[in-house]
DNA sequence: TTCTCAAAAATATGATCAAATATTTTGAAC
DNA sequence: GTTCAAAATATTTGATCATATTTTTGAGAA
């Protein structure tokens, strides 16, 4: 049995990052190495390479002092998310599509599965974790392991901030999308599953968009509006 | 005089750094911390977490077992770096034009000069420098952090590669694009400036590309029947 | 306010331990 | 006696920790 052992640091990395994507750490918090070694009972050097990593991902914001937040989005740079996500992941899907096969499209259903019951019941933390497992499924079935970077670095980033409205507007979310991705990764329908992905990242984007421009109060009724359509 | 002192990781980081982008490291070279700390005469804490960084920027890669390398690229992530080029730089490019003012392209211009200096004397160090400034001064120019960011990461994993390449193919470079990208930025004209930083990544990436497919011979042949065009 | 200084945090060093690779030794088969 | 491969050993490198040093912050005094 391969047993590898994965290194203090590369466990820690790990934590924290989903410390991150899932909402422990919000943005605009202060991110101390020694908290860190307190909270995680870890050494300060694993730590420090975990963070250093972080940063370097996005994931954490290096101020001039030696202080360490996770990053608060600006207006500008959400809109520098929006289109990279819009660059990058639709591509992933079109690479994956006809790569995709029956176990694929099976796991994607029982992620989706998840996914639909966390909603329903209301769990933000579930819905974000099945959330990124089913994009991240799937993109990792494109085999294209650059693009899988890119993308994983801009989840880092848009992770904090798409929790914070997502966590105040549970109830619209359209998980709609992803049944028509896993329909159209079975007919090989291309086209269509970037369609439903670019949707997909455009509604989340959206939000934090809207919860920028005209703050809290405004998001709920941006996307109340969208449905109606 | 207020002089922040860089934090030994970081100026280590910027080493290394350079080392990759400029071809003192060259791909798949084997880099070892022990090996960094004897050469950068510096503590393996330093070392240890510029290496994590540069691994997160994917300039450098971990292979299971503990070991570091410098990544030799392979098809399908030249296709993904030629993608994601594409995609990232000439929206900055995009982005900068209506911000671009007579200091900037005076700066270009400079930095120009001196590449075209380095062309002429055979320099190929003196051209990646030149060639990496003028793309990011201008990217800079464009006030967009995460994209910025992207593009240099992309220039991390692209760079080695394609200081390989060039190294053998010197004479064939064509600087011409710079002279047009300055002339668009002049004359405010977004569509012809992302265009020329277009075919600027095309050429150099192509490149790579051929010596891929076909090997060391192929690479001077193909340029060449560009120029043809 | 501005300055000083103590506490807290980040940074850096070097030592220690563990893991992986490289080298040598051993021993059986031919 | 030679060859080859497996075992044993040595060496190199990575991972982590304890500790010393430096920097920053922020409270309180001038």
């Amino acid at each position: 049995m391969e047993h590898r052992k994965v290194p203090e640091h590369e466990a820690i990395y790990l934590r924290i990052r989903e410390m991150i994507l899932f909402g422990v750490l919000v943005p605009g918090q202060p991110v101390t190495i020694q908290g860190l070694v307190e909270v995680l009972d870890a050494g300060t050097t694993p730590v420090r390479e975990a963070i250093r990593r972080l940063t370097a991902e996005g994931a954490l914001e290096a101020k001039g002092n030696r202080r360490i937040t996770v990053p608060e989005l600006s207006l500008t740079q959400v809109e520098e998310l929006y289109f990279a996500r819009l660059s990058i992941e639709p591509k992933l899907v079109q690479i994956a599509v006809p790569r995709a096969n029956e176990e694929l499209t099976k796991h994607l259903r029982e992620i989706d599965n998840h996914l639909n019951a966390a909603i329903s019941e209301g769990d933000i933390e579930g819905y974000l974790k099945y959330n990124y497992r089913f994009h991240f499924a799937l993109y990792e079935a494109a085999g294209a392991g650059i693009l899988l970077a890119l993308a994983q670095s801009l989840w880092l980033r848009a992770g904090p901030s798409l929790r914070g409205v997502l966590g105040r507007y549970a109830n619209t979310i359209q998980p709609d999308q992803h049944d028509i991705t896993i329909r159209a990764l079975e007919n090989h329908d291309a086209a269509t599953a970037c369609r439903a992905i670019e949707d997909d990242i455009r509604q989340g984007m959206d939000q934090v968009r809207q919860v920028l421009i005209f703050g809290d109060s405004a998001a709920q009724n941006t996307v109340k509006s969208v449905l109606a359509d």
